[in-house]
DNA sequence: CGAAATTAGTTTGTGGCACGTACTACTTCG
DNA sequence: CGAAGTAGTACGTGCCACAAACTAATTTCG
């Protein structure tokens, strides 16, 4: 095991490798949790809205077959609720209940303070400039993504 | 669906939103190779390595309970393949064939392209500095990460 | 209005992925 | 040699994801 490899890398290896750093860290702070990663992106999703099952599964990229078994899992431990749709008697609105904000906040609080603590070794000038890049390629997808 | 959201992120919130991208990219370039994103990290770990299934373990951050059928069914594809070491009778040697070789140079190449069409819209210097910020941040791992 | 087409969601079946526990076989230590 | 430790596998559980088939409500349109 290389301790000190530090080979400069390409963009796209620095990507990459950035990519599963973040990922590892909502993962494990997940787990703390008893959340997986799509359980956490669920609980984000639902922050500020209340979609249908339908919409659900198109913000987190997965089909509406795949949202049953995730909302009735959240469901269950009382983190999510299904409310009938008042305009549409086949609509199902999800909504996360006062339990389900309170774990997502304090996941989200984690995973602030943990990145944070990722970008210390950087100055401020490096970590506005990395904000500004990251900003910049998230606001250009190809495809819905949205925030 | 806001189509323009554009608001500023601040930096956490960024490089989350930019690891699902990168995710993303890789899960679907992965899709189009029937291979899912262990698969991807398998295959890459296994470029330049042949480790036994308890050090590939710890390379993927799995248990080794896990590998067995992560490198079985890699291995029942013809990607992998097992080899007894020659100087511990009860380990094997993971290592790629031709055809996981192949197959990872592939998709590495499609990953390549598609996250340099991201950055396309950077200059230069951007990308630069982008890559250089992220760079710093992976090689300051708590934990091993390694490359 | 009422039948047909569409839509929202669930069910069922299949398979990958990850873990903990228990087990086998080999190695190493005393 | 016997005991302890190590590498890997087997098994059972559960989550996650999908496709196909299904139910029920809505919309469309003759």
């Amino acid at each position: 095991m290389r301790t000190e490899p530090a080979q400069p890398l390409n963009t796209v290896d620095a990507l990459v490798q950035l990519s599963f750093l973040i990922q590892r860290v909502l993962s494990e702070t997940g787990a703390e949790h008893d959340l997986s990663i799509v359980q956490i992106r669920l609980l984000g999703v639902l922050r500020d809205r209340r979609p249908g099952m339908l919409e659900l599964g198109s913000h987190l990229g997965l089909d509406k077959s795949s949202m049953t078994g995730l909302v009735g899992r959240a469901e269950k431990r009382g983190l999510v609720q299904r409310s009938p749709s008042p305009h549409d008697g086949r609509a199902v609105l999800v909504s996360l209940t006062p339990l389900g904000r309170q774990l997502m906040q304090r996941c989200a609080a984690v995973v602030g303070r943990r990145i944070t603590e990722l970008t210390e070794p950087l100055t401020a000038t490096q970590r506005a400039q990395l904000t500004q890049l990251a900003g910049a390629l998230v606001g250009t997808p190809p495809l819905d993504a949205d925030g």
